[in-house]
RNA sequence: GGUCAUGUGGCCGAGUGGUGAGGCACAGGUCUGCAAAACCUUAUACGGCGGUUCAAAUCCGUCCAUGACCUCCA
């Protein structure tokens, strides 16, 4: 029972076998911080942030590089070639590093909302100009790339030419044949600098209004935005690592022009394994800029957009996109989302019952039949992970087991219908993959117990006034606390519980 | 136009050729002072048409539909 992870590159299941384990290196392309992240940006890092997970599950030792792009991308498509990012400065009055670094921090925020662990190392493409630099003077002196009124080319052409040969032509990601883009691509503007549409650009020189520039040997400018990626996944993983990652949107032209870049500089293949999860769409559009039906995720927190019928938590939306597999598109909706919250909630009360009950299960099983089928499901939430990472199937297995829980919370089955050990393996891995592989978190208040107490104290309150008959003072308690987010809940035996929404 | 995907019940979504994943919603029931939750039961499905097979959601062909990329994009 291996590791089995879906290769872009190869398009099929391969088995995932590390350079040099136990040590792990992964690559993400992180975010462009020009503008605040949103529901699609999500799932890219929810995903790998589960992947990251898992392999440290796994016991390896793992080096998760996550880049911020914060140097801006230049455009062209027909538009004056400029800065992304200091184009909008100048409209929000901004120093550029203050707007990237406004972005930055929202950014952050959200992750840690979503409760994503921090990569190991978070490079930013400001910070290594001088490496981006380097990378460019190696490949225009190995004879790929060309100089051109102060920007530099790579020159795809001569690329797919030399390397089809060693049987790694321009394309090889995407499955695009060269000439057939030379056919199909539109008519540009400005691009008489460029020898071939295709080839695209490792530095631009930056006009004069430009904000953000640095100097280079060829002038005062800006790195293009792929070289980034190539120098930084290089400079701390090494010429040759095990994954790279990033949202299918980005495997053309980005991951495409990384491989080449990378190949040229390296001699070799910059990763083994390129793992590209899909898109999030709504009303089944990709959600985007272009589309113009982005919600940002502060919207998403707030429910202050007009597509949103309520505010969403963060760790619904992390459950909601663990509920498919990484490489399907998955569809918003208010109906999918509201699913998923409730499906949460039932998933915490089950859980948490169970991690705190003293339910010890019996010497031996009661019922081997059940017994098997729990460890059955349990001893599947490996295989289901190794299957390239079907956190959905997971998930089903995991409600199977809830429904089991349940029936032992309500007395339907006593608890030694199950064996200790079996109880034990439970409590176990539901812990280890709720909370450390899929990174749930509940709101379960983590105080000092002092409100802990108090609802104890009004539950004994009530319940004496059940006793009694009063059910207005137990109702009234029930209701206050209900409208201050807290829900209690009679159980069959008398006692009761609560839940803080 | 080129490249690559996808089409599963009311909704969202797994799926290894052979006894209908799972979640949400719906219906009936149990429990309950009421409520909520939970539990039990039931229902609804694999885009169309062919083909292979004892057997196809699953393989093959074809048609239809949708989407992504080809331009910044997670």
């Amino acid at each position: 029972m291996s590791l089995k992870v879906y290769n872009s590159l190869t398009r099929e299941k391969v088995n995932f076998t590390p350079i040099n384990a136990p040590y792990v290196g992964m690559y993400v392309c992180g975010p462009t911080v020009s503008g605040e992240s949103h529901l699609g940006h999500a799932r890219p890092f929810i995903t790998f942030d589960v992947i990251f997970r898992y392999l440290m599950y796994l016991g390896y030792k793992v080096r998760y590089v996550r880049n911020i792009t914060d140097a801006g991308h230049f455009e062209e498509e027909g538009r004056e070639a400029e800065d992304k990012i200091s184009k909008k400065a100048v409209l929000e009055k901004l120093e550029p590093m203050e707007l990237v670094q406004k972005y930055t921090n929202l950014y952050h925020w959200a992750m840690s909302r979503f409760n994503n662990l921090p990569p190991s190392i978070e490079p930013t493409a400001t910070g290594h100009i001088i490496e981006q630099i380097a990378m460019i003077k190696k490949i225009i002196a190995d004879g790929y790339a060309y100089v051109a009124n102060g920007s530099v080319y790579f020159d795809v052409e001569k690329y797919n030419a030399d390397f089809s040969q060693k049987g790694q032509p321009y394309g090889i990601l995407s499955g695009r044949i060269l000439d057939d883009q030379l056919e199909t691509t539109r008519e540009l503007e400005n691009q008489e600098e460029k020898r071939n549409r295709s080839d695209f650009a490792l530095w631009k020189s930056a006009a004069p209004g430009h904000i953000m520039r640095w100097q280079s040997p060829w002038g005062e400018g800006f790195p293009g935005w792929h070289i980034e990626c190539s120098a930084m996944s290089t400079k701390y993983l090494g010429e040759e690592f095990d994954i790279h990652g990033g949202g299918m949107d980005l495997q053309f032209p980005h991951h495409e022009c990384e491989i080449a870049q990378s190949t040229v500089c390296n001699h070799k293949m910059p990763a083994r394994y390129w793992l590209h999860n899909n898109m999030i769409t709504i009303n089944g559009k990709k959600m985007g800029k272009s589309y113009n039906n982005v919600i940002r995720l502060t919207e998403l927190f707030t429910g202050d957009h007009p597509a949103l019928t309520q505010a969403y938590h963060p760790m619904t939306i992390r459950f909601f996109i663990l509920q498919s597999h990484y490489r399907g598109t998955l569809d918003f909706s208010n109906e999918a989302l509201q699913a998923s919250e409730k499906a949460m909630k039932r998933l915490w009360e089950a859980y948490y019952w169970l991690q705190q009950s003293d339910i010890k299960g019996g010497a031996t099983a009661g019922d081997a039949a059940l017994d098997n089928k729990v460890k059955r499901l349990v001893d599947e939430f490996d295989e289901c992970m190794n299957d390239d990472f079907n956190t959905a199937k997971v998930l089903a297995n995991i409600f199977e087991l809830v429904s089991v829980i349940n029936s032992v919370k309500d007395k339907h089955i006593p608890a030694e219908t199950l064996a200790g050990s079996t109880v034990e393996l439970l409590r176990k891995q539901l812990k280890a993959y709720i909370e450390d592989i899929f990174g749930l978190q509940s709101d379960r208040v983590a105080d000092d117990g002092k409100l802990e107490g108090v609802l104890q104290l009004l539950m004994d309150i009530r319940k004496e006034a059940k006793g009694r008959k009063d059910f207005v003072t137990s109702d009234k308690i029930r209701n206050e606390l209900a409208a201050l987010g807290v829900q209690l809940k009679d159980e069959k035996d008398g006692g009761m519980s609560y839940t803080i929404n």
